[in-house]
DNA sequence: GAATCTTGACCGTGGGT
DNA sequence: ACCCACGGTCAAGATTC
């Protein structure tokens, strides 16, 4: 995998920048009469992301990161203050710290809107927890939850879930890979169908919906993690 | 009784040496 | 190349509905 270090991982970053700025300005097309708020988001995340990739461009990003927190940025988002970037911080612990497998995901941020128990969205879908834990560097344990219909219909989607370090009503939730399942019940809800939404519409909803969202573009090359037979994990 | 949650254990991945 | 730490998932038992 290329960091950003690298002429060509600069360059990548460049592109997928430019990419997000495509996506927002899209974003702000279909918003078209949402509120002005939405709109000063979607120009904000603009300004930010052209601010970015003019850094790059003059040269700023070079030296500033090592090479595992430059992944580790690119892992959970810059503007997430994550266990991970957290660590890297660090001077001593930064080593060891796995890189994430680079799957299709989608992190945002979301605030818990029924208090610090309650789970931060309901996402228009059904999750069953399936594993919780410790994430070094991190306060809080790491929720993992895959979709109610994954033996019924053989959806794969799974998201992550976990509490920020510094406000424990912000959740940062990552999604992996789309839903296959038939929401039947949240289509009936929403008044529309919703026979595959993927995290591009889930973020839209989002979005609209209020909280402070943070998106990031699936990275364009990724392990198939499907079919991984094996087991694993050791929850404290 | 079924569905969901909790939690200990297992295993693959990837960085360090 | 090997070792080790970390993260993700499984699965059994407990709990809730």
């Amino acid at each position: 995998m290329e960091s950003v270090e690298g002429n060509g991982g600069g360059r990548l970053v460049v592109t997928e920048l430019s990419h997000i700025k495509e996506l927002v300005k899209q974003l702000e097309g279909h918003l078209g009469g949402s509120p002005a708020l939405c709109k000063h988001l979607t120009s904000e995340i603009f300004s930010v992301t052209e601010r970015s990739i003019g850094m790059i461009r003059s040269g700023h990003f070079h030296g500033h990161h090592r090479k595992r927190a430059a992944a580790a940025a690119g892992d959970l988002g810059s503007a997430t203050p994550s266990p991970l970037s957290d660590v890297s911080d660090l001077p001593f612990k930064a080593s060891k710290k796995r890189k994430t497998m680079e799957k299709k995901k989608h992190q945002i941020r979301v605030s818990s809107t029924g208090g610090v128990e309650n789970l931060p969205v309901d996402d228009g879908h059904s999750w069953r927890k399936y594993g919780q834990k410790e994430i070094l560097g991190a306060k809080h344990p790491r929720g993992y939850y895959r979709c109610t219909h994954r033996n019924s219909q053989g959806c794969m989607a799974t998201k992550q879930v976990q509490r920020t370090d510094e406000d424990a009503t912000l959740f940062d939730v990552i999604y992996h890979g789309d839903h296959t399942c038939v929401q039947k019940a949240v289509a009936a809800v929403a008044g529309k169908p919703e026979p595959e939404m993927d995290a591009q519409s889930r973020l839209h909803d989002l979005i609209s919906t209020g909280p402070t969202v943070k998106t990031e573009l699936p990275p364009q090359q990724g392990r198939s993690w499907a079919g991984r037979p094996a087991r694993a994990a050791s929850m404290t």
